[in-house]
Formats: structure tokens, C-alpha cells, sequence
DNA sequence: TTCTTATAATAGTATTACTATCATAAATAG
DNA sequence: CTATTTATGATAGTAATACTATTATAAGAA
């Protein structure tokens, strides 16, 4: 629902009617609508971490294991996701669309402290730490983590509905994402 | 205002009190709160273009172009700003908040219709055309010109308030995050 | 001086984002 | 198998938001 018609028109009032059940009722689960984006975008963070984890197992190249993960981020068809009642492209399509609303507040700093984001830093860090197999000598692990998953995120966005703003416009084919984004990861830590 | 209080906490039942006015007299001015933050957004991006076009003017080498480019990005103090009732200082912070809040909503394509990103756009295709100049022969310079621009936007925010995100941390020094943004469009494009 | 246009003042509406109360149904514990 | 805890439903209510409408008046231009 909250994919369908986007984060700001989607309301407690409107899910309470669809599930159904009373708007008192949901918000003794979560404490504002912005929790709960919180909640869903945190849960496809998690979901993509075991992702990653699940299929680095097998691969020693490091070279390969981000290959893979860029593969992992950018949805052809990531159907081999485990059911659920919440379906993980579903969400992939929220966490593009309204995923940076998560941070993008002046709560910020207090979601923070209370360990909101962990699940987003923790897929970074995971990232970080494969980036720094592939260079050990690289000083901006992070930083290149971060930038891969929301670039991975906009570029789609942007494919789809600004796209003057990339090379993809005709195609949106996200195959040339996938190398883009190769060139972009493996061409910056090459420097070093 | 805006930019102090948040998007969503700001009201032009704020503003109009603040200026002092009548809400009804901004609503002539502005349909709505989120076209007000488009002016405004757009306003920043002008901005910039100019400022890219007057600085590169009297620059040949397309290297130091984009050197240009990215400084001029990330503000450490671009104050040779001329004046303006707009302080375009205040406007880097909102937009850095704010921004991707333009177009990530469900009114995206008809905004797009209006040309409400022109501004947006017409940067990115000058950004886009001076990687041109400096490698004739890469196929993806929109979307590495709109990889810096958003990227310089958010590992900006993320060094102040997910500092886990990147790796500026303790030193939220502009130039390390300048350093890593060269690393990043010269990486990319020194592969091809 | 007339005409156009912008603003002030005021009022009003539908919706949102909650909070509160209380009765009842379901689960669980002793 | 009853007593008690806990969750839900039903209902009501509130302050604030995001607008729209109306009319009188003030200022500027023709």
C-alpha cells in the first residue's frame, strides 16, 4: 500500500480500513508511520545482508564477491528470496522510492541513538569489508559502500522517471546499471 | 526556515506569521508547500550553474575542470557568492536535506512535465559534457554527472549525522570528502 | 480620477496524526 | 476450569495541517 500510493498519502486511517482493523489498534505497533517506513526499509536491509552473506559463501574472488553484490542490489529478478507476507521487491521498490526518507529528517540524530539504522550500517560495513579484501590499501571503504547502494537506488529511480539524468533512458535495462556501477567501484579503488 | 525547522515542520501559517503575511497571499505566490521547496531547490541549482560556467571560463585543461566542478560542489565557503535576499549558503543546507524530497514523491512525472528539474537537469548535462571533454569516449557521463552531484550531497550529511556511513568521521573536513569524489569520477572514467 | 491588482482579515472545510476510554474477546496461568 | 492478563474493537475527541472562499481595502498604473 505504502509503495502503491506513495509514503505521504498513505495513512494509518487507509491500512487499518484495508487490513482490516481500527487505527488505535496499529498504532500499539508503531508509533507514527514514519516508524514504520523505518521498520520496512530496516527490514529489507536486513533481508539484503543475508543475501549478501548467503551468496559470498561459496565465492574466493573478491573481485567476483562484489560483482555479486552488485548483482544482489540491482533487482533483475531476485526471486530465489525466501516467501513471506512481506514480499522483498515490494519493498525493494519502497526502499528506492522512499528509503532516503528514513534519514532525511530532523529526527535524525535521536533514530540514530536509538540504533534505527543499524541494519543499513551494518550491510555498509559488510560491503566495506569486501571492498577492503579486494584492496586492503583503500581508504574509503565505507564511504565507496554507501555510495554504491544509494547510487544503485537513485540510478533506478532516475531510470525510470528522470532520465535525462543518466545513460539508460531507452533501455532501462539494469544489466548497464550493473556495469555502470562496476566501473564506478572497481574504477576508483584501481586508483589506489 | 525551512531549512532550520525541517520540510515537514514548516507551515506557511509559519512563514506568513514570520514575514509577517496572511497564508492566503503565499498561496498565490506558491500552490503548495512542496512547490515552494521546488522554487527554491531550482533557485540552488541556477545557482550552481552559474557559478560552474563563470568559474570554468577561464580554465582549459578539462582535468582541472572537474576539480573546479567538485570544489565548487562541496562548500567549504564559496562565499564569492554575490548577495542576495536567497543566502545561497543556507539554500546548500537545504538542499542537502531536502532536496531529493523534489522529486522522490508520486507527482514526480508531472512536476517533470512542467520542467520543475530543468534546473537540475541543465547542470548535470553541463557537468556531463565536461566529462566529455576529458574522455571522449565514455558512455556513461549523465549518470557518473549525477552520481557526484547527489553523492557529494549526501556523504555530506552523512559525515554530520551517519558518520558509520563514511569515513570522514572525526575530521568532517569538505576537502577529504573532495578528495574521495575525485577519486571516484577520474576512477571511473580513466578505466575506458 | 478611474481601473486594475494585491493584500489583509476572516472564516470555513476536509483530512491528518494522533490520544483516550471502555467493553469485550481471546489467550494463558494457576 | 476458572481467574487474570492482554489485545482488540468501537467510538469519541483534539490540535494542527493544507488548503479554499469572500469581501473590504490599500496601493499602483493608465
Amino acid at each position: 500500500m505504502m509503495s502503491e500510493m506513495g509514503y505521504e498519502t498513505f495513512t494509518f486511517k487507509k491500512l487499518a480500513k484495508e487490513i482490516p482493523t481500527t487505527e488505535a489498534t496499529i498504532y500499539r505497533y508503531f508509533e507514527n508511520k514514519h516508524k514504520l517506513l523505518i521498520y520496512l526499509v530496516d527490514w529489507y536491509w536486513a533481508f539484503i545482508e543475508f543475501q549478501v552473506v548467503f551468496n559470498l559463501n561459496n565465492i574466493q574472488d573478491p573481485k567476483q564477491k562484489i560483482r555479486k553484490i552488485i548483482d544482489l542490489l540491482v533487482w533483475e529478478d531476485n526471486s530465489n528470496s525466501f516467501l513471506s507476507w512481506l514480499d522483498p521487491k515490494d519493498l525493494y521498490y519502497l526502499v528506492i522510492a522512499e528509503g532516503s526518507k528514513t534519514y532525511l529528517s530532523k529526527e535524525v540524530d535521536d533514530n540514530n541513538k536509538e540504533m534505527l539504522y543499524k541494519p543499513y550500517k551494518d550491510l555498509c560495513s559488510l560491503i566495506a569489508k569486501v571492498f577492503m579484501e579486494y584492496k586492503p590499501t583503500f581508504k574509503y571503504s565505507h564511504t565507496l559502500a554507501s555510495t554504491l547502494v544509494e547510487t544503485s537506488h537513485f540510478q533506478y529511480f532516475f531510470m525510470h522517471h528522470l532520465p535525462k539524468l543518466c545513460d539508460f533512458s531507452e533501455s532501462k535495462d539494469p544489466k548497464e546499471l550493473e556495469g555502470f556501477l562496476e566501473s564506478l567501484v572497481f574504477g576508483t579503488m584501481d586508483r589506489v
